[in-house]
DNA sequence: TTGTACTGTAACAATTATTATTACAGATGA
DNA sequence: TCATCTGTAATAATAATTGTTACAGTACAA
């Protein structure tokens, strides 16, 4: 990936991890990462339909974490987040190629090893530990 | 990264590889993964300017390693071409709100973790063993 | 029962990143 | 001096990502 989903979803998961239940609403968490509310609210889509999150609508809604942050691997927030392979597409090489003709298969069995390298890291982590980094200054 | 540089370099470095000290023009090269030899070109350059490669201009020009295979890990093709964090971009927070002033850092920190699990991975195999996976069915 | 404050979602626009194309000066060897 | 190749720039096309607007539907509260 090459986007922004990681960080949006980790900083809107840690963002509910830190307020201690209290229901937030997209607009307030918009604010903080300073992104569109709609954009907030597309990824909230995301990790409600995975279960991380839970949402109330109408007057008053907002969302909370509907997992205890220590059960939550960074890892799972990772695959939450990517669809495609971090390494990058493969190419569409030419088949009457000897190389060409082998290449991908032997790109996929990397980037599935490299895949897993980098999980294993993130599986080590949960959201909660992220949180604790934080300094509540106010 | 997102994008098939990764895929095309490493394909171009497999072939001088394989081809055993025989200089590779870029048009052969291009028709390999199927691409157009003005970016393979640009790959080339990059590649050349890193020392991976040495290239001849002229006619009968084209390129060779500059090192030897079994010298050139995964991990040094990938820091060759990648020069954004894989795991995307950080946000631009408000630095109003505690979170936000603070997250990039504690991002930033996750994503070096991150990525040295996954060169570790790559810091194993060599450009050699790789290009041994590939059967040359003649 | 009506107003207000939300979510959920779609449709679309804008922006940025990536990939592709074309062109051509300069190098090299036959 | 011709053909073949690199190196590079300029530019176009395409694809991916991000941003915007709009609005139906839900829920609470007066």
């Amino acid at each position: 990936m090459n986007n922004a989903r990681f960080a949006t979803a980790l900083h809107i998961l840690t963002l509910l991890d830190l307020s201690k239940g209290e229901r937030l609403s997209s607009e307030m968490i918009a604010g903080s990462i300073n992104l569109n509310p709609a954009l907030v609210r597309k990824e909230i889509s995301n990790l409600r339909k995975l279960g991380f999150i839970s949402s109330k609508e109408g007057n008053g809604g907002g969302c909370t974490l509907a997992r205890q942050s220590a059960d939550i691997l960074l890892a799972d927030i990772y695959r939450a987040v990517n669809q495609t392979p971090f390494l990058g597409r493969t190419n569409t090489p030419n088949p009457a190629c000897a190389i060409g003709r082998q290449i991908n298969q032997h790109l996929d069995e990397l980037y599935t090893e490299a895949e897993l390298a980098l999980t294993s890291k993130l599986e080590k982590s949960t959201l909660k530990e992220f949180g604790e980094k934080f300094q509540s200054e106010l």
